[in-house]
DNA sequence: GTCTATAGCATGATAGAC
DNA sequence: GTCTATCATGCTATAGAC
């Protein structure tokens, strides 16, 4: 009972909440207004702050926006690596790669404000923060890089193509999907499961 | 002889050039900087001009940034339509789509710059500006639209896949190459023909 | 924790010299 | 055609009231 006072110190105290609606805002802004048109001033709107009010749970600007382009790619890697370890262990690498493919594309479009923040600001932000986050992403490539090596090893996957061009390709085409899914329409899990259709199975008919 | 004098009204004069190079400037450094951060004074410079002076070749800041957008879409476009039209007319629907996807890619890096500016902007500039260049992208969408009905009718794409989501997946991973692509490593032709075959022959090994 | 006020700086645009 | 000089505006960040 030590810790079980009225008031516990349990999680979710109002500045965590506070920080976390403040992140999702700043997300929001960023993804389309791009880096330096993301004023503080509209993060602290979307937030129902005043800018100088973000400085208390924030050291500048430039952490801020770090930080959402980190939390965005974190929880991409997650949700990808997470999805591969819940397989059976007799699935394929063709069922991994798969599996990684609509694992992306579905944590791509739920956190859509994240996501697109992130790849839209890396080339945009100072020279310090892209370094440390081109890093983490070349980290979650390599995570491609083994599942497609995989596959051609085990002969499942051609060999004929590029592994750079095939990784780069898979990715393009779901990242772009931040950018023009919308909800409402297709569902998001037939979307995924129709672009590893296409790039596994290729669009020609085999009637 | 008539139009023939010492200093004839040719194309190519002076403000002509300068005008090119301003808006070359404006492609490479919209592209990195985005729409609020690449400023006037850096586009000048890039130019080896004084930001004062692009006023004598441009009304203002957003006609300039609409004009980059413009050209680049229009080079895409331009190039993916006359490398159809040189298809022998015996060509298939499939032959037709493959020679889009490999002539996208193509110009894509052949114009990174604008390119990528004009993909990455237009989510974060004015709402007129925006307004304007998706009508024109939504034109030059409907000619790949028409690419894959065009082969589902004739039996050679598959039509169990989302022609949207088909249509979004192949230029999302064409689109991307701005980004990643750098010249010296793979010819360009080879990632064009990489990407074309992984969409429509797809990864998984048929031997 | 959030506010207001403000210092210090950079921007887009214009005017006028050359 | 390009320059320099300048105005008005809007930004990040900080200080201090509440």
């Amino acid at each position: 009972m030590a810790r079980a006072k009225t008031r516990p110190p349990k999680r979710a105290r109002k500045s965590e909440v506070t920080r976390a609606g403040i992140l999702d805002a700043a997300a929001r802004v960023l993804r389309t207004r791009g880096y330096s048109g993301g004023t503080l001033q509209d993060i602290a709107a979307e937030s129902g702050l005043k800018a100088g009010s973000l400085y208390y749970h924030f050291d500048s600007r430039e952490r801020l926006v770090e930080e959402v382009m980190a939390v965005g790619l974190a929880r991409a890697r997650a949700a990808v690596e997470s999805r591969i370890a819940e397989l059976p262990v007799r699935a394929t690498a063709l069922d991994r790669l798969k599996a990684a493919i609509e694992a992306h594309l579905l944590m791509t479009v739920e956190q859509e404000d994240y996501t697109s923040a992130t790849i839209k600001l890396i080339w945009q932000v100072p020279p310090e923060i892209r370094e440390r986050q081109l890093a983490e992403q070349r980290a979650y490539g390599s995570l491609w890089k083994k599942l497609i090596a995989d596959g051609r090893r085990a002969g499942l996957i051609r060999g004929d193509l590029d592994p750079s061009v095939v990784r780069m390709g898979i990715l393009g085409a779901l990242n772009w999907a931040a950018d023009w899914f919308r909800s409402g329409k297709l569902p998001a899990r037939r979307v995924a499961s129709d672009l590893a259709a296409m790039m596994i199975e290729g669009l020609s008919n085999s009637d």
